[in-house]
DNA sequence: GTGCTTATTGTAACTTATTACAATAAAAAG
DNA sequence: CTTTTTATTGTAATAAGTTACAATAAGCAC
């Protein structure tokens, strides 16, 4: 296990949770992807080795991490969810023809995010966004 | 129908698409609802007129009417799609405590598309996104 | 270690979303 | 109007995600 795997066991027993082998093991496969999966890649990974983990745990897990700050959710843009270790705040570019996704950091956003918090009142908590478009590759297609 | 929806109608027969029944009960749905609705929704506005138009039917319309930009699939944040008529583009603002949505226009986030597309080289196609955060009636609550 | 408390889990049932393919009906031609 | 073509549909089966609730095991006290 990572340090920052250590810290976020200790996080969790240090406000009361209980730190469970399904919740350890989620939190090792997302530790071990190093990228996003999406709920069925988790259960698939955990499958081989631990049977007994069910997909109902997975989800309830993923909210779990991702309502105490452990793990992001970053919606996809087909409507599905995809959960990553949270590290720095960073929004990701997709391009809809072949894939391929970089990410770009939240500081990029920050200006936007000040703005429309002056003019709408609202207070926004900092999410992850996929932005989609055509890679300098796939650009003279989609034109 | 109105004057937009006939628009619409007319640009599916120009492309050399069908027009039939279950998409312009689709496509009517979503013009009387003004906003955004899921398929499950949209499925049971039409189930009490139209009882054999089915499911797929309504995903692959919803699909269909994207892919051609007569309606757009906006990403709620808990990994599900809504999908509305395309008018002018926008975002929207939601408050994750109470459930409340603004209306952000596109040209708000315009500068920062074109600060993205400079620096990756990328071509963002505009796309909606969903802003989560506390309304300043709920802020109290989330600080 | 043993027993207690209750957060967390697995099972089962259900809702929502997607795919495959044969049946249908919209549009065009005769 | 009738026939032809094939985009579009419905049916059936499957995958993905969620809920309800009783069973389990993590953490704590003894």
């Amino acid at each position: 296990m990572t340090c920052s795997a250590t810290h976020v066991t200790e996080q969790i027993r240090a406000r009361g949770f209980r730190l469970t082998q399904p919740r350890m093991a989620i939190l090792n496969v997302l530790y071990e992807a190093g990228g996003h999966l999406t709920p069925t890649e988790i259960f698939e990974h955990l499958h081989p080795k631990l049977p007994h983990v069910s997909e109902p745990t997975i989800y309830r897990n993923l909210d779990f991490l991702r309502l105490n700050g452990f793990v992001r959710a970053t919606p996809t843009g087909n409507g599905r969810l995809e959960y990553e270790i949270v590290g720095h705040p960073h929004h990701h570019l997709r391009c809809q023809d072949c894939g391929t996704e970089i990410e770009i950091e939240h500081s990029l956003l920050q200006p936007l995010y000040e703005r429309l918090e002056q003019s709408t009142g609202y207070r926004l908590t900092e999410t992850h966004h996929t932005f989609l478009g055509y890679c300098p590759r796939c650009k003279p297609k989609g034109e």
